[in-house]
DNA sequence: TTGACAACCGAACAATTGTTCGTTATAATG
DNA sequence: CATTATAACGAACAATTGTTCGGTTGTCAA
């Protein structure tokens, strides 16, 4: 989903700006710039404290958050261009491949859960779930889901499915050989149908005791180049 | 690409890791926390300025930056399970859709260039290119590239595409007609080879002029329920 | 011109916050 | 047990930083 829309915005003066870019900059280097530092930056001399009339204008537009009486105290809420400015990455362990046919070879847990490889995402890709992992494709069995070689999988083990996800499913099949394969999951009078997000591919029926559910995807991401 | 492996750590005390937590938790929302909460943070007392052993400690072992003489001056490189803390996003606009054979529909740009809808991403997806753009894929005419609808593409307008790279392309047909694919691009002797990422479709050659190419992919995102 | 008003400057003040230093407590070591 | 070292505490100090207030400048309208 993408973000909301911004465009009934406030109009900022040439200093408000310039102290909400700043803002920004330092920010993003690591902590909040003092109250000198912004009035410079907002051309208002070295000791012009001015700067606090901005800084009122900027947190009544709803720009930032001004804490009284502590030093550097100052939340940036929405960046120059009104975008809400936020800290919210998540990373996303990488605890193993999928790979053609073979059960998906998850990594070995170490006492430290955050000790392999791992995505850093930003919150708005995640759709609040939680418990969530990812699995690097190796090889071309996924293309009837649209998902290629080297594509990585966010799935969550949340336990709940409902009919229409998106799962990681493996399926026992009739000569007893498994495979994985990610697929939508119904659940539909006595079996479950396994439905390829290619809509030129034909579904899966199967008992539900041939089926183990691994996990619902939440995200596919194809890094190219 | 998934991030480096932050397996060799130095340990951590007790105390240094409810301060690294307790930093990273402030920091979240919004600014450095002061030297006292910390303090208390770590357990030690009300006013113990022991904090500042701790401090040195993180410092030496690489989890933070501290600004001396300076208020609430401390930049958070690592969070306690070692990985980088950065606040590192990008908000790549949305500037249209990409619809089956249809030319792609770029939104009108208004004065403000993020006036419109954007995604927020990290930037260890976008592999440090520029002059990004997002087009939302409608309808399934991607699906040879392994592209569905719904589906949201990030590009690059930076012009020199290499032979191999994912670009979505305007092909001109012999017969006038114009459509929009996304194709790996080749240009070899006199001729343009685009070629599927389904590598079970075949490829489109044509000449130089029937082409336009708009941008290069760098990212696919696909988000699922 | 004159008055009202807002923007801007600078200095004094007050509060927070970081630093130093001496002391006490606890543990380790012989 | 004595000794040493380290961790912890708290108060005094110093630096930074936020706040207030009086003043200057400039603009606009009457």
């Amino acid at each position: 989903m993408p973000a909301l829309i911004f465009s009934i915005m406030d109009e900022l003066t040439q200093a408000e700006a310039a102290v909400l870019e700043h803002l920004a900059q330092h920010i993003r280097r690591g902590y909040c710039p003092s109250r000198e530092e912004l009035s410079r930056a907002a051309g208002l001399g070295p000791r012009g404290y001015h700067i606090n009339k901005v800084l009122d204008s900027l947190v009544a537009k709803g720009y930032i958050e001004v804490e009284r009486n502590r030093a550097r105290a100052i939340r940036l809420l929405r960046t120059p261009d009104g975008r809400p400015f936020r800290l919210e990455t998540r990373w996303i362990p990488l605890v193993g491949h999928i790979v053609a046919g073979l059960p998906a070879q998850v990594a070995v847990q170490t006492d430290n859960p955050f000790a392999g490889e791992a995505i850093e995402l930003t919150e708005g890709l995640l759709g609040g779930y939680d418990n969530l992992y990812a699995l690097r494709v190796k090889g071309q069995s996924m293309i009837d889901a649209l998902v290629n070689d080297g594509d990585t999988v966010i799935l969550t083990s949340t336990i709940d499915i409902h009919n229409g996800d998106m799962v990681a499913a493996t399926v026992v099949g009739d000569d007893g050989q498994e495979s994985r394969t990610l697929k939508h999951y119904y659940r539909e009078n006595g079996h479950v149908r396994l439905q390829p997000a290619n809509p030129m591919m034909d579904a899966i029926y199967c008992h539900p005791s041939q089926v183990t559910i691994e996990g619902k995807v939440v995200l596919v991401i194809r890094q190219i180049g």
